[in-house]
DNA sequence: AAAAAATTCTAATCTGGATTAAAATAATTC
DNA sequence: GAATTATTTTAATCCAGATTAGAATTTTTT
């Protein structure tokens, strides 16, 4: 009867497992999170959950491409925005951070990949692939628009994004702190791209 | 009979375990490495292990304490050896990442914290505290030096530490990266602490 | 409000991989 | 080179936590 697939009941209550997991997973670590402890949050069986998924496997990749998803929109909407490269990283930083610690909740960090099934796993390594490189090429297109400092931007792509991979084993729901990293990161990070900083 | 206690067989063997292990954990996850898989690597029985360690939780320990350690070892270094304050930082980068990339074998990149024992989980979370702190007091010398710019020394530290962590979970030994990680990191992560930045 | 479909629960089973016990081998000491 | 100690193996056991089957409940449809 929903009017929108994402509205259904069902879909909308495996987006709230997918954050439950995404919680547990960043806060416990993978081994460490039960499927009761998932189920738990959603006062839920465990075995309840086996209706949204098939199993653990294919609930931690979900929450992986939940997090893909995220990085993607993200990215999409710094380059639609943006109008040099350094303003499109900037943005890029700012919108995925947003989506980290924001109220859409929390996404998984992507520490478990090897251990998806092979199916899941290339189509996870594809989806990162593929943001690594639209990332590298807005670097690029940074370096050619004046906006960034040449540098190598497979390293400095990889700096940068683990930086924001790594929020959410330090960040664990504070607002206050929240703001501060979405205040603070795109600087952080960024500040040192430009090639003719303010002399003030 | 080895002279330093260091030197032991027993010592000798249970870090190059440790070393095998760190690369598994960091290779395939925690929940995909089995005590096989880091018994393998060694040309051992898994149930060897068992004469090292006392359970896997200890052999996770036992990892998360030498790459504390590193860390630790690359501070000092760096404070030792630096004058300013923004030099210290670049060397600390380096020398980190030199002990994460280089021949002392993969460090563990820690993911699974709180799936410790509280006992073990406490003691690395305070050697993960105080390592943080200890930057994040270089950081406050370097601005007071004057060789850092103002800035938020927490997150600034974050986002710089989350940048090393994260290293493990795209490297993956091949020394020529490992060179390039090595010259470039210290520069991407803070060339942008710099107050005045050479106009060349 | 009965029937159908969707969702959740109870109560098992099932299992991979951790763990243990005891025996076998290798290294060291005397 | 016998005795002692250190290391590794073989061959079970053990178990937390994933998974399943089927019943119970709740929601939706007609």
């Amino acid at each position: 009867m929903a009017r929108n697939p994402d509205e259904t009941r069902f879909q909308l209550q495996r987006d709230r497992m997918l954050r439950a997991a995404a919680y547990c997973f960043n806060q416990k670590g993978y081994s460490g999170t039960s499927l009761k402890d998932v189920a738990d949050r959603l006062s839920l069986t465990d075995a309840a959950l086996y209706y949204y998924v098939r199993n653990k496997e294919e609930l931690v990749y979900l929450c992986y491409v939940r997090a893909a998803d995220a990085g993607r929109d993200a990215m999409q909407c710094a380059i639609d925005e943006g109008q040099s490269g350094l303003e499109q990283v900037q943005l890029y930083i700012r919108y995925h951070v947003e989506s980290i610690v924001g109220e859409n909740g929390p996404l998984a960090i992507m520490s478990e990949i090897p251990s998806l099934k092979p199916a899941h796993r290339d189509a996870v390594l594809e989806l990162s692939r593929t943001h690594s490189a639209r990332f590298e090429a807005i670097l690029e297109r940074g370096i050619a628009d004046g906006s960034i400092a040449s540098c190598d931007v497979r390293m400095t792509g990889n700096a940068i994004m683990g930086s924001i991979n790594w929020i959410p084993k330090w960040f664990h729901g504070d607002q206050q702190v929240a703001q501060k990293i979405l205040d603070q990161f795109p600087i952080i990070l960024s500040c040192g791209l430009k090639p003719v900083p303010q002399v003030s």
